[in-house]
RNA sequence: GGGGCCAUAGCUCAAUCGGUUAGAGCAGCGAACUCAUAAUUCGUUGGUUGCAGGUUCGAGUCCUGCUGGCCCUACCA
């Protein structure tokens, strides 16, 4: 047992989205570490909250017709409901929109404008008139400047045609992606930190080895930092434009009126100010978590945020007279099935759908069963996700219970720990590697070693066959002794799991009426506590379970959106665009492949069983119908359905699932849940006929 | 364009400093068993380590080039 203190954060969920599988790699990753830290005895205390600031927030916003803090406030709520369901358990989680972070700010401010860090600068930036905002890059549109190419509708960055890099500014035909308005070039002062006045301190806390994994030393070095020892030598660091100016939804900087801390300077503050608000509930003093010596920060993020928590960050944390990180943990990200998530496939899969069709333990053991120390992406192969689950989980740990219990279920474990051949002991001899994989974040490696001990315990009770000697009735207490040994044996598995498996080890210390709570309760075997009637602790999963969740995570592709013309008198936002992005350009032959009908809609039921699903029956006229399942539950009443003219994909290969075997899709565009919107078809339009 | 990382069995991943016959899990195949949630146990098939060179007594590992993938960044490198 050890006694450290360790703050522990993970990267704030931005207040624009609702959490999905990808995030929770990050925080299940977090969350079993912190598990892991408060299981061995250490003071250990885990802090996130919600990023709420940005132009984004404010976009979002206005296009819902309500204030920001609205927006945020709900999503605050949602966050933490699935952060919940899936047994992250937070110490604090606060906002970055809060007095703390506030107060915070201030204070960090302070201290790097003292410290000469910051200057001001005249900045070019495209504004919108009629929206009323500054534009980042991706909110203006335009054609290609390049003569060879003039591309139109392109991005303010880059041509996706000819592959051309630009400023905004120089589109031809720019067009404000919020309102379509032109933009116009405005001048405003931005204040700058420069960074390369702490470029030696980033070298030597980077470069020493001990607070960064080597693959991103590298690559801070390669991009940012250069080599002073190399040819080429170190590398200046460019200065950090952190001020917005108004209107933009976050916090005023002080002593700049007008200007607004860009939301990457108060982010990572925000742990900070979570920190404070559980202080201040806790009776702890803000600076033994801060300030002190004795305390770890652990930072847990994506790879993608690298920069700004390895370099911005703790040259604030440094100037400002704060601890700086012991470490910043880094993973990759999640792929399903070899591909990125994707929303047309239906791998873009939210928490709060996974919850509707399966237990969040399983992914709680999947993720750590792939989770090494590298930063390389994890990859969620649906099948190798259910066949995991059954066969590690419920056939190799959980069956060590289900076959043993019974035998001596409303007994007794025997009052002296029997000879095993020495498993107890081998086992507690590994306990110490266990928990260094767990330290090192090497998930993949403790749970490996942790299956190899239920390999072990299965091979033991096969052998020792309690079933036959159960019809001796001399041999009784030779039963009760075997079961004790692997109930044992069962019980150490659920301490070294803990960390990933709460609930396990909960179900485990009901089961011998011997709570666990430190990993020394794996050392000591457990001797004549009474043995509760066993339950099944975890289910078997099918593919058809996880079928039904992809289907019901497919969201259509939305019909293509033409340019958006400078006249129109819409004002239709960016937001569904960017909620899905276009997909890449397909040929005419592709597209026919898709055989698109109208439908008639001659049946609708209800599918008592299914969340989100109604079973349709669909004629294409002379008597060819269509079974399809289509997830538009929240959306529509069956009995409004029946006799309307659809949009179906009529060549779509038939899929079964969980409710039955669905022969097509029906068109529909939305977000999802009750913003569903089928396709509708003008008068005179008959079943059979194709779209084209 | 620049920087960094990666490519190993059907799938997902290991392999210490360059060191013996490249190992696991899952899937597959064969058998045993029947207490257990179609669970368990034993046995077994499966590899030109992306491609082409190089260094070395010895290369999955080091070097060069190529191909493919990912992240970051960009008329600043």
């Amino acid at each position: 047992m050890t006694d450290r203190r360790i703050l522990v954060t993970a990267a704030l969920p931005y207040a624009n989205g609702q959490i999905h599988i990808g995030h929770l790699v990050e925080y299940i990753q977090t969350d079993i570490w912190v598990r892991f830290q408060k299981l061995r005895g250490n003071r250990a205390a885990f802090f996130c909250a919600d990023d709420t600031h940005g132009t984004a927030i404010s976009i979002r916003a206005r296009a819902e017709r309500r204030s920001e803090e609205e927006v945020i406030a709900e999503m605050s709520e949602a966050h933490q409901r699935d952060f919940a369901a899936f047994g992250i358990e937070f110490d604090n989680y606060g906002s970055t929109n809060s007095s703390e972070n506030r107060e915070l700010c201030g204070e960090i401010w302070k201290a790097i404008r003292d410290a000469g860090l910051v200057k001001e600068k005249d900045i070019e930036q495209l504004f919108d008139p009629e929206a009323g905002l500054f534009l980042a890059d991706r909110f203006v549109r335009g054609t290609c400047p390049n003569a060879d190419c003039n591309a139109p509708n392109q991005p303010g960055d880059n041509c996706s045609k000819c592959g051309r890099t630009y400023s905004p500014a120089e589109l031809v035909d720019p067009k404000s992606t919020l309102s379509g308005a032109v933009p116009e070039v405005r001048t405003a002062r931005h204040l700058f930190i420069e960074l390369r006045q702490l470029h030696s301190f980033l070298d030597e806390w980077s470069q020493s080895g001990k607070h960064l994994q080597p693959e991103v030393a590298n690559n801070l070095r390669g991009q940012f930092l250069g080599d002073p020892d190399s040819e080429e030598g170190a590398k200046e660091l460019r200065d950090w434009d952190i001020s917005r100016p108004a209107p933009y939804f976050g916090f005023e900087i002080p002593d700049s009126p007008g200007n607004y801390w860009y939301v990457w300077f108060d982010a990572p503050i925000g742990y900070m100010a979570s920190t404070k608000q559980w202080c201040d509930r806790m009776g702890e003093n803000f600076d033994d978590w801060w300030k002190s010596d004795d305390t770890e920060i652990h930072h847990f993020i994506g790879k993608d945020i690298t920069y700004f928590h390895t370099l911005f960050w703790p040259g604030m944390l440094k100037t400002a007279g704060f601890s700086l990180p012991e470490k910043v943990h880094i993973h990759g990200f999640l792929r399903v099935d070899g591909e990125k998530m994707s929303k047309s496939q239906g791998t873009f899969i939210m928490a709060s759908t996974y919850l509707n069709h399966l237990e969040p333990d399983y992914l709680r053991y999947f993720y750590a069963s792939k989770l090494g120390p590298g930063l390389g992406d994890i990859d969620l192969n649906l099948e190798e996700f259910v066949n995991r689950v059954n066969s590690h989980l419920v056939g190799n740990i959980v069956n060590l219970a289900s076959r043993s219990a019974k035998f001596v279920s409303g007994g007794t474990l025997s009052e002296e720990y029997p000879d095993d051949g020495g498993l107890f002991a081998a086992a507690v001899a590994r306990a110490d590697q266990i928990a260094e994989f767990y330290e090192q974040c090497d998930f993949a490696s403790a749970t490996l070693e942790i299956l190899q001990l239920a390999d072990e315990a299965n091979r033991f009770i096969n052998d020792r066959a309690p079933w036959k000697l159960k019809k001796e009735p001399d041999k009784a207490e030779e039963v009760r002794q075997i079961c004790s040994i692997v109930l044992n044996l069962f019980r150490q598995i659920a301490v070294f799991l803990q960390p990933v498996l709460p609930r396990l080890a909960e179900q485990a210390g009901e089961l011998l009426n011997a709570p666990i709570s430190n990993w020394d309760d794996a050392k000591t075997p457990l001797t004549g506590t009474p043995v509760t009637e066993f339950k099944h602790m975890m289910q078997r999963i099918t593919k058809a379970q996880v079928d039904t969740m992809v289907d019901e995570s497919v969201v259509d592709e939305p019909a293509e959106e033409g340019a958006a013309d400078n006249e129109s008198p819409w004002s239709d936002g960016p937001e569904a665009l960017e909620a899905e992005l276009m997909t890449e350009e397909c040929t005419i032959d592709d597209f026919v492949k898709v055989d698109l009908r109208v439908a008639r809609v001659i049946e609708a039921k209800d599918v008592p069983e299914a969340n989100k699903l109604l079973n349709l029956t669909l004629s294409l006229g002379g008597g060819e119908t269509r079974n399809v399942f289509a997830g538009i539950k929240a959306a529509y009443k069956p009995e409004d359905l029946v006799g309307r003219l659809v949009v179906c994909v009529a060549n779509l290969k038939p899929r079964q699932m969980k409710f039955g075997l669905s022969e097509g899709m029906v068109c529909a565009a939305g977000p999802g849940k009750a913003d569903v919107f089928l396709l509708d078809i003008d008068d005179g339009a008959v079943p059979g006929q194709r779209v084209h």
